[in-house]
DNA sequence: GGTTTGACCATAA
DNA sequence: CTTATGGCCAAAC
């Protein structure tokens, strides 16, 4: 184990994002602020954005998680925004010329998990 | 311990 | 359209 790279030891908040994100149903999407919300904490959308940024295992579907807007949120990192269009586009989500998804269509409400 | 940061959100100008 | 601001709170420093 490398202890050179934040790595999550007890895994708590984290844990919790990665289950909401886990029953996101394939080829829909959920917004920083639905996953939040279905952790019981409305304005901790922040945190999810930064669980995800730690996130370090692959059997979470990530890219399904989106901004308010329906935009990708990735901030300075192109790769990874660049990932996540491909990735929705593979699952049939569709975005329109300003790169918005038709969240009216897409979002799904993940279910409560308290 | 306090301070800073961040894949957000809503609102205002 | 852009930029600014306040709020929110966990993790990193």
């Amino acid at each position: 184990m490398r202890d050179d790279e934040p790595r999550v030891i007890k895994p708590g908040f984290h844990a919790e994002v990665y289950a909401i994100v886990r029953e996101i149903p394939f080829g829909r999407v959920a917004t920083y602020g639905d996953v939040a919300s279905a952790l019981g904490a409305p304005s901790v959308a922040r945190q999810v954005g930064w669980a995800l940024a730690a996130l370090r295992e692959d059997d979470v579907p990530w890219h399904r998680v989106v901004n308010a807007q329906g935009r990708i949120s990735a901030r300075g990192d192109l790769a990874r925004a660049t990932l996540q269009r491909t990735l929705l586009e593979a699952e049939g989500v569709v975005f329109d010329a300003l790169g918005c998804i038709a969240m009216s269509r897409y979002r799904s409400r993940p279910r409560p998990r308290i």
